[in-house]
RNA sequence: GCGCGGUUAGCUCAGUUGGUAGAGCGUCUCGUUGACGUCGAGAAGGUCAUAGGUUCGAACCCUAUACCGCGCACCA
């Protein structure tokens, strides 16, 4: 017996060089795979990992990924798939421009008063570098993914892909450029598609103003100085002597007024006085009517918050400062009827900062959604894609059923270039791939280049095709569409349901047939992990720690897909402690059994021997089906049961009478379960704890790795 | 307002098609010098949120209710 069983399992000492010797190999590129254990026509198994942030190091959820999806990957390869597990890094556009952005603030700087090229230079530098870290840090959560694959989302080929799905998407009419309202942070001078916005209640101060003869409320008194129509409903009788297009003549904010009246539906007739004025260019509903109905715009806050011309002595302050003033003015005119301080309602927010949104009309590339979405809600009825768990597709189908049209522009210098020219003059917007447009195709004005970045999720949201060179590669042809999403519920919407729409859109074909979504890691107390609690935790620590494969099976016993995972640090401690079990199991097994050799044809088990086999083949084929309905949680207990309190607990104990006492016939069938049973269950426990067993394996001489072995019930099984 | 979850042992959570409630951690008792103290044997602890219903039988299916969480939403 090798001496290493003489002390503790040593995870440091171990998992390097077990990955090491794994990445030797080359099995994790499936090209590579033994023809005798993966012969032709093997069936192909491929997931894509979600593109990791390049911008930070990883983080719990990522431990949580990768831990999750090398199970995976792990299990179909050990059940002779041709298995590929590609990996990628993003670079996250807005996400890392924000991270980059606080280091610039850090250093006195800021990305306003920079070239673009410049920023965009040094955000490729700092993304770069950080890969490098984010990379080793994959390696260490002992991630079987095929290295030569690796993807990123700014590679040539990516964008070139990319930028193909844009043109096609203007060449079928489902794209367009379009004076729209669009939500605008006004801080990071950047719109936003409707997924960025967070919803957030506040109680702020109500104002109920007189308007002429009406009283309109608003929460939002800087706004109103270009309000110039004023909005009921058609059927609302106490207002049925005013007709619509009739002018009315008013004193407003900054002097004497003309104001217009407009009937429209869209008015509650109940809510407050049944009437409203409206701010077309900074609301979405007001923007609606005055579509509707024609109307004037007018721009009255600018892109940075301040007041423009239009507020009179107000001009150039920001909204947040003018806000009392105006009001105190109001009172003094006598406009302001009352005022409700504990108004309840919900306003926008940035998701990342925080600041209000401003809703501003743009020029901006939107995708239309609803001819895509249709075709997702198709295959998603049909069953094509499963979700696991199930109640994801119901989320999804209702969000697509309520689709709103995707704005993919941002004003942002980290990310893909959005290949078009804009017209000087008339704002006209032409995709442009090679630089060919040189004046407007409509007026023939001169014409610019567009200066925003895609939405980083339009180009995420191909990364399945993209990523396996959809067009010019092989691997698209044998690995798409993909078996496995795996990722985060948070971004059902973000990522999960555009990579759906987009990959039907560009391919034809769904990107995947199977998503599973993981829920929120959060602390050992279940709140969600931040710096500013001072609660995250660093799955790196904890790998350090207690070793790679304790946190690995602690991540995922009890872990039932799409609920949040509560991560302590006592559970990953247990778990280090069940890696020492193996470990010691396994040095009885082999201290017992030095006398003979294993023999996996061996027939001549006791009566009491074959009920054990029994009773041990059940657990695994049991086991077996819940790894195929991806019940990781279950199996990895089921295993854990079996090893500790079955294996170790009883039948270990009794060996030690059998193997001292016994006849030699009973003896020998005892050494031969054991050794047999040692090996099914290294290779069970190998998709969750690769690096001890794998280790281990190793020490019992065998000449070929752990890793491309025969799952248990695919044959070479005692007893058969 | 609409939608989706959750409510099971002190804590964190499992519970696959309905068949006398489970795990880990924690607590308590006892044991153990050769696989392992990173141990073993055992114990305490739950009217499975509430109220109805279906059923021979419900934590599980149905209907309400309460509370918690999340998502979506153009009430000025």
């Amino acid at each position: 017996m090798n001496e290493k069983f003489l002390k503790p399992y040593n995870p440091k000492e171990t998992e390097s060089r077990i990955y090491e010797m794994w990445e030797k190999s080359g099995f994790f590129n499936p090209d590579n795979l033994p023809a005798e254990r993966f012969p032709l026509g093997a069936k192909p198994f491929c997931l894509i990992m979600p593109p990791t942030n390049a911008n930070g190091s990883l983080h719990a959820g990522h431990g949580l990924v990768m831990t999750i999806e090398d199970i995976i990957v792990r299990y179909k390869r050990l059940r002779g798939y041709k298995t590929l597990w590609l990996p990628g890094l993003d670079h996250a556009g807005f996400e890392t421009q924000v991270v980059y952005e606080k280091q610039l603030e850090k250093e006195g700087r800021s990305r306003f008063e920079m070239e673009p090229n410049k920023l965009y230079e040094e955000i490729l530098d700092f993304t770069l570098n950080n890969s490098k870290n984010i990379k080793s840090q994959i390696r260490k959560m002992g991630a079987s993914c095929d290295w030569s694959r690796e993807k990123f989302t700014l590679d040539p080929e990516i964008i070139k892909t990319v930028y193909g799905t844009f043109e096609q998407l203007s060449k079928d009419g489902l794209l367009y450029r379009g004076n729209r309202i669009v939500s605008w942070c006004p801080r990071h001078q950047t719109s936003f598609s409707d997924l960025e916005i967070k919803d957030e209640e506040r109680v702020e101060p109500y104002y109920f103003l007189k308007y002429g003869p009406f009283t309109i409320s608003t929460s939002r008194p800087e706004t109103k100085f270009g309000d110039k129509y004023v909005v009921m409903h058609p059927n609302d009788k106490r207002y049925a002597n005013y007709k619509d297009g009739q002018k009315i003549d008013l004193e407003w904010i900054n002097g004497p007024i003309t104001a217009t009246i407009v009937k429209d539906e869209s008015v509650d007739m109940e809510f407050g006085t049944g009437v409203m004025t409206i701010t077309p260019w900074h609301d979405a509903i007001d923007f609606g009517i005055a579509e509707r109905h024609n109307l004037d715009k007018e721009q009255i806050i600018d892109d940075r918050g301040k007041l423009l011309p239009v507020a009179g002595e107000f001009a150039g302050m920001h909204i947040t400062k003018a806000r009392p003033l105006i009001i105190q003015k109001l009172e003094q005119k006598g406009l302001v009827e009352k005022i409700d301080q504990n108004y309840k309602h919900v306003v926008h927010t940035c998701y990342k900062c925080g600041t209000l949104i401003e809703p501003q009309i743009k020029e901006q590339w939107f995708i239309k959604m609803k001819p895509l979405a249709q075709k997702a809600l198709e295959k998603i009825a049909n069953g094509e894609i499963v979700y696991i768990p199930d109640h994801y597709k119901k989320i999804t189908e209702h969000w697509l059923e309520n689709i709103m049209d995707w704005n993919i522009s941002r004003q942002i210098v980290w990310g893909i270039p959005i290949p078009a020219k804009i017209c000087d003059q008339c704002g006209h917007g032409m995709v442009d791939l090679n630089d060919e447009v040189k004046k407007c195709q409509k007026c023939d004005g001169p014409v610019h280049k567009d200066k925003d970045t895609f939405d980083t999720w339009f180009s995420s949201g191909q990364w399945p095709f993209a990523s396996l060179g959809y067009g010019y590669s092989d691997d698209f042809k044998t690995y798409y569409p993909t078996d496995v999403m795996e990722t985060a519920g948070e971004i059902i919407f973000f990522w999960v349901s555009r990579m759906i729409m987009l990959g039907l859109y560009r391919t034809g074909k769904i990107p995947f047939k199977t998503v599973y979504l993981h829920g929120l890691v959060q602390d050992a107390k279940g709140r969600k992990m931040s710096k500013s609690k001072g609660n995250v935790i660093n799955p790196l620590d904890l790998t350090e720690k207690y070793g790679t494969d304790a946190f690995r099976i602690g991540m995922v016993i009890g872990n039932t897909p799409g609920t949040s995972l509560a991560l302590s640090e006592d559970k990953i401690r247990a778990y280090k402690n069940f890696a020492n079990k193996i470990w010691n199991i396994s040095r009885f097994v082999l201290t017992n059994t030095e006398a003979i050799a294993y023999d996996d044809k061996f027939e001549k088990f006791t009566e009491n021997d074959l009920a054990l086999i029994k009773e041990r083949d059940d657990i695994i084929i049991d086991v077996t089906k819940d790894m195929d309905n991806f019940r990781f949680y279950i199996a990895a207990e089921k295993l854990y049961h079996y090893v500790w309190h079955t294996f170790a607990d009883k039948i270990l104990e009794e060996s030690k009478n059998v193997i001292s006492l016994g006849q030699s016939e009973e003896k020998l069938s005892r050494q031969q379960f054991l050794l047999g049973t040692l090996e099914k269950i290294l290779i069970c426990l190998h998709p969750f704890m690769p690096f001890v067993t794998e280790e281990i394996w190793q020490l019992l001489g065998k000449s070929q790795l752990l890793m491309i072995e025969k799952w248990p019930t695919d044959g070479n099984t005692q007893n058969e």
